[in-house]
DNA sequence: TGATAAGCGAGACGGTACGTCAAGTCTTTGA
DNA sequence: TCAAAGACTTGACGTACCGTCTCGCTTATCA
């Protein structure tokens, strides 16, 4: 079996599905993406499509990523409750972005039913970001801003999980004033 | 427009439907769940099916409603958390049952392209349970086993949503381990 | 089994359904016609349409006979040729009808695909034509205006086929001037 | 819009088609003949099927055109009644084919309905035969054999006409017979 | 500096499922 | 007790995409 060499690869036909890709699931949503609009969008023979990518999600995570190396960084300020908030509010805007919104849900639809998809989207979407909010919060334990005793991963998925849920599950709309909530009710507490 | 009789609809029908849903999701997943194949499997014309249904999805939410009437009430011994374990832990049994964790990825999945079935899955799955916990949570308040000054909705979200979270995005097991790390957390606060 | 009683016939039904078959087929042509589209125009169950007929045709046939109960008597002055012209005439007048020339045309296509409908059109409609017609034919042989020794049957064939021929086939309109022709050539031979 | 390239058709596919629809069409009659049965029998796509043909009846006549490519010449033999006897008596012997009178009777039945295959049909079944006839019939008129005042036409039909008769109404029997009976009364006349 | 082999666009191919339509049968309800 | 109404199973319809394949056509190394 020859695979294909992607030293060959025409960097055009790349970029032509990646925008495609993108435009089409912004009209019609991530379920009424197909191959064959693509390809057809980007003016680009099916194979072409085939040869390099498994499957739509797999171009989906590509073009996000390739456009979106933005907000990489975790703010410090010496506040971390303040440094998170900051944080925080930035994925509420992403989720808010009908575009942003749109990607992630369909992505995160997607990883439901190929695993291949799911670890990709974790790898390289989800893990980078909770790693830095993982640096970030082990500052904070050493400067005495955060309980040492605890393990900074869970409360990342503590803070976190909350917006992936209203995005996920359309209870309520995820807005900044939830991030206040969260923050105060994780920081302070909810015991009597 | 004449809209099908309910009253004249076949019973032996429905119920095939949705057992022919139920047994079809848990050999293929949902993504490989078609309406030809649930038609072919329940002996049922297609028409049939969509007649009373207008998505795999609402199927299978009607099949899980039906067949899931099961735990649907909190316990209340006095102790709040060991009530909020109790029922957080059948919770992350449920989610590890891979009948009933392919049925809700499924269906959440669809929900992100389908409002519909997004307001239906919150309205008869997520919503009911969410009140129950409230409720409990609302007598902890009048104990003084949790702060008064918090919507109890808010504390619900931090609770489950970090179960959520991890079985969409499977950055990690969801264990009864999280459930005591998650009331550690969200009861004592993470403040240093 | 048993089989319907004819005693019990609605005939406000069956008049129903002969109006509504006539009607259907008119603006949609026989194949567009359907049992369904019957019914419902008749204000009819479906059942009560299969129990009484086997067929669309079937019914189609049954409302021509009973509408079309016309032009059943051959005219007889004495002069072959003309009578013939006469009632060829007719003939021709009824295929250029457009309402007669589909239902003609439909009845005759269902027939080739159905035997009972085949040996039905021709025994309610093509034979009692033909025997008028052959019964002409013959008192012309004993006035010495017809050969005594050919089967006015074959005659009959030889002026009507060419007028069917060109119903069916569609190579030439159907016109008067054609039965100008057919019986100049058929009476005075074409032998040079 | 872009209608398929006939460069890149395989031919293998249409020879697979037009072989199953042939057969198909022998065991169960034309009316019975489904795009689906087709398609499975050829072992074929649908779509490849609805990307060249517009109807089953164009399959048909595709096919039969493809192999019945046979008797389209008119003998001379100088005998003008001589030659039509054989040409017409090969038209005897298709029609009592089993075969092929399906499939002409389902051709004519279905043209009955689609202006366009009854075009076709006359365009590549019925023309270039009557035209052959016309040909030989015009010799005649030269060598007497035939009256020159009238149109070659209108005898082809007049000879024609009643074989087509028998084949569709089903009123007797195609045979020999008729054929001899045809010629001798068209050519002598009818006349008393 | 050709040849030659790869990726490319295009799109036909065998398939699967879609959602609709009508067929003919079966069941319930009303007159 | 029959007819209306219409839900039922069945199966073909014609369409949309799937993922594979085969064409010529660039295009970019290497002999």
């Amino acid at each position: 079996m020859t695979s294909p060499n992607p030293d060959r690869r025409s960097e055009r036909a790349r970029q032509a599905i990646l925008e495609a890709a993108l435009e089409l699931c912004q009209q019609q949503s991530f379920a009424g993406l197909t191959m064959e609009g693509i390809a057809k969008r980007a003016g680009v023979g099916k194979q072409t499509i085939y040869r390099w990518w498994p499957s739509k999600a797999a171009i989906l995570l590509e073009a996000l990523m390739e456009r979106a190396v933005d907000t990489l960084d975790f703010p410090d300020t010496g506040d971390v409750v303040a440094d998170l908030r900051t944080q925080m509010t930035l994925v509420v805007h992403a989720f808010n972005d009908p575009m942003f919104s749109a990607y992630s849900r369909g992505l995160i639809a997607a990883a439901q039913s190929d695993p291949e998809i799911a670890a990709a989207v974790v790898d390289t979407v989800i893990k980078p970001r909770v790693d830095l909010c993982v640096e970030r919060l082990e500052k904070a334990q050493k400067s005495g801003d955060l309980r040492a005793d605890l393990d900074p991963q869970d409360v990342v998925e503590l803070l976190y999980a909350p917006l992936y849920y209203r995005l996920l599950l359309h209870t309520r709309p995820v807005t900044e004033a939830q991030v206040d909530t969260i923050l105060q009710l994780t920081f302070t507490g909810v015991a009597g």
